[in-house]
DNA sequence: GTCGTACAGCGTACGACGTACAGTGTACGA
DNA sequence: TCGTACACTGTACGTCGTACGCTGTACGAC
């Protein structure tokens, strides 16, 4: 067996920093449930349990892999205007998201944060903190504004289409015949007119974002 | 063994509405990693295979699942303030969430709304709609109020304590020490405030919900 | 040079899982 | 009396996460 410091025709052997990259990887093109100890392993050139030297186990796992998605957020600049940073930093947040669908379904299950998630968490704070908002009132807009991120991605993973058109010709084909005008006059109404007017989801993200950083400048002092 | 008309000591014999019921149930108090099809079977009193008599697979099961939770949430009342209704469905909406708590994680992989969804989206659409608002106003409201439904819920999770005290000691026994002033100033300065005054996070729904509905009734008109 | 120890990795095995398949007994219309 | 349809089940297969115990190698101490 080739053992010791030749694994196989991998960069370096093994290191935890590998392996969790590696099921990134595959979580990116086959999703969570097309991860599993072996196929990581595979992917390695290794064996299955040789993982177990690396992670304690596969919910360790995933928590590692959250946060590597939570690294690739910019976090807020700090030279611009608070509006201007923290739209930057929910579009970068969405992007991640959006690069990485599994990641919105691993959060929910996932209680303690990892140290890329706290030190953007971190410079979110300072960013709203630097710009006035008490303590009390960064954490309402954190909470909004983290909300929006998860929320929109969550109902963008309900209408899975890359493109507008595509979605219009799912409307179209599909949804529009499920909704009868007898029995859903509004939703019927709703989707003939986001289709005639080439209706596309992805604006739905920045009207929101904008909306709530207006509403919460306009609370920022008081609150 | 025990066949036909007899299943066993239950009230009825099995049907989709009985086995979902049961699934439900099940998840509510062990999660839905602790629902199998066996364990299922079992606490109906039946073989595992005798599921699939009324559900395709398991995957439809959580499709139904999801729907329970849908149909448990209230519509919008017709006959007041489209504000006031459109707080108390958001309300409702988040109740059921509470109840339980596996449902959000499902939500994200479901793609096809089942009946109940339907049913409410109508609804609340309708109550939009007769409000003054546009199509498109509707459907941003819609987004957002969905949005801030969900990513709260997403959030609490991340932060599973039901009371404000066992929050406040989790802060000081747990969070705190992770968060060392020089490393992280101001999530420790948050974190220090928000158990000095005794902060409950529950508040910050309703937070949103108020601010999210004043900023649409503002672009109500126009958009 | 020899040896003890620590380390990295692996093979096997176990108990769960979802579910395909091939039955089984019973009720009921003909 | 019989055929058929129905409600239900036992067994079995391939997969999963991972406990356990084994390997070969590197390296410091003597």
């Amino acid at each position: 067996m080739t053992q010791g410091r030749e694994p196989a025709a991998e960069p370096e052997g093994l290191s935890a920093a590998r392996v969790v990259a590696e099921a990134v990887r595959i979580a990116d093109d086959a999703g969570v449930e097309g991860l599993s100890m072996r196929r990581l392993a595979t992917a390695l050139g290794a064996g299955a349990m040789s993982l177990y030297h690396y992670i304690a186990n596969k919910d360790e796992l995933l928590d590692a892999m959250v946060d590597v998605v939570f690294a690739e957020i910019e976090p807020p600049p700090l030279d611009v205007d608070w509006k201007v940073a923290m739209r930057a930093e929910a579009l970068s947040a969405r992007e991640a998201l959006a690069r990485h669908p599994w990641a919105i379904s691993l959060m929910e299950s996932r209680t303690t944060p990892g140290p890329a998630n706290l030190r953007h968490r971190e410079a979110v704070t300072a960013c709203l903190r630097r710009a006035g908002f008490s303590v009390v009132m960064a954490t309402h807009a954190n909470w909004l504004l983290n909300g929006h991120v998860y929320g929109y991605a969550m109902q963008e993973a309900n209408v899975p289409f890359d493109s507008a058109d595509a979605l219009a010709d799912m409307t179209e084909e599909v949804y529009l015949p499920q909704l009868p005008p007898d029995q859903f006059p509004y939703l019927n109404e709703s989707a003939t007119e986001l289709l005639a007017i080439g209706y596309d989801p992805t604006q739905e993200f920045l009207y929101g974002i904008d909306l709530l950083l207006d509403a919460l400048d306009a609370r920022r002092i008081g609150g």
